[in-house]
DNA sequence: ACCTGAACACCGTTCAAGT
DNA sequence: ACCTGAACACCGTTCAAGT
């Protein structure tokens, strides 16, 4: 009787995946090494996936799978910033893959539902079909940007480690650059939590301002 | 007498790496074909440059280094579109390489330069040097996702290709998802000048808001 | 000081051969 | 249908040896 290996799917496949690089960093997944983590041999991936490219889209896929889309309050400002956190907060949960979801094109069906959300909360506060889509976008930058600075900050920036903190406060406020200089105890370091908040009211608070200004004109 | 071979330099080896990379993309930079780009053995290399991880961050040090700061003109809005107009033009300069200036933590003394000239012209426009910090990442945020999008989309996204547009708005239209359907010609392509505009607009308005709220209260 | 050949420990992927 | 060993054409990097 053999160990009764259970069969290789997809799924395993692409699920060994994403562990692997929340373990080792992106550069620390092969083929070879992930062919390991499922209990085969490289050349037996190929019967699963086409080839690792594929595997690493399925990785973003997955990352994205994970987001929970809240339900809908009736609040567009409340409801936009729940699909805002929600996307935040699958991404942050694998902060090496996060960067994969980022940096690729979302055109996966489970992007499609949160797309279709943010859309809905848009059109159903007064924004026509087309500017909905701009207001999507321009959120969805932003949050792109965020939390990429997020996931790729180390403790050196976050503020866990207040020495590097300080080290890098002397070097800013020693800088020949004035601007620097002055706000240099605000720039050694990083709340994530704060800036996507200021960031994102910044933005409703805009969005908030052009809506009301159309439906007085309409 | 020889041909006179130039001598290779740190320079002449960043120099062709960007090349490189903007010939055949990040995956087609090999420490072997660098070396041959500049006419030399693979091994030679590690006389100029430690590894391969700091010829990607020279790479995108030289691509920061080509931003070209405008003057300040005193209209606070003006002069920050111009240092985000600087940025974004510097980076899309390189679509290939764009990805790594993005993706990386920016601390070489070009990007300290770009950030003291836009904390300059915020305190200059009131803001206090904590705010202005905010203000700065909230806007470098969406730059970075903005630009992003625009180096990593393909010519089905970006118009370029007509018949990949109608392909993939038919696609949205037909989608179980009634807001994707509705909004579907203006999702299945993407203007990246007037996204870039809209989302900055929207930002510069929303701290103008807060600009002379502050100074009210002041 | 700078270059090089040979070597080491890896890669992704193909292919013919097995069951 | 799925797995495998051997092989191909690559990698980044080290090291001892050359000039």
């Amino acid at each position: 009787m053999k160990p009764a290996r259970a069969k290789v799917t997809r799924e395993k496949v692409l699920a060994a995946a994403l562990a692997l690089v929340e373990e080792n960093g992106v550069q620390g997944l092969s083929m070879r090494k992930l062919a390991a983590a499922v209990g085969v041999e490289a050349m037996s991936l190929y019967n699963h996936v086409p080839n690792k490219d594929a595997v690493i889209d399925g990785i973003a896929e997955l990352v994205i799978r994970g987001m929970v889309l809240p339900e809908p309050t009736g609040d567009w400002k409340n409801d936009l910033r729940g699909l805002a956190d929600a996307f935040r907060t699958a991404a942050t949960r694998y902060p090496h893959a996060a960067g994969l979801v980022l940096t690729r094109q979302l055109g996966s069906d489970a992007s499609l539902a949160g797309t279709d959300a943010a859309l809905s909360v848009l059109r159903g506060a007064g924004f026509g079909a087309e500017e909905a889509v701009h207001a999507l976008r321009a959120v969805l930058a932003f949050l792109v940007g965020t939390v990429l600075r997020e996931v790729e900050s180390g403790p050196a920036f976050d503020g866990d480690d207040p020495e590097a903190v300080a080290h890098r406060r002397a070097e800013l406020v020693a800088s020949p650059f004035p601007a620097l200089a002055e706000s240099a105890p605000f720039l050694a370091s990083c709340d994530h939590d704060r800036e996507y908040e200021f960031g994102l009211e910044l933005l409703l608070t805009a969005l908030e301002t052009r809506r009301t200004q159309s439906s007085q004109r309409g």
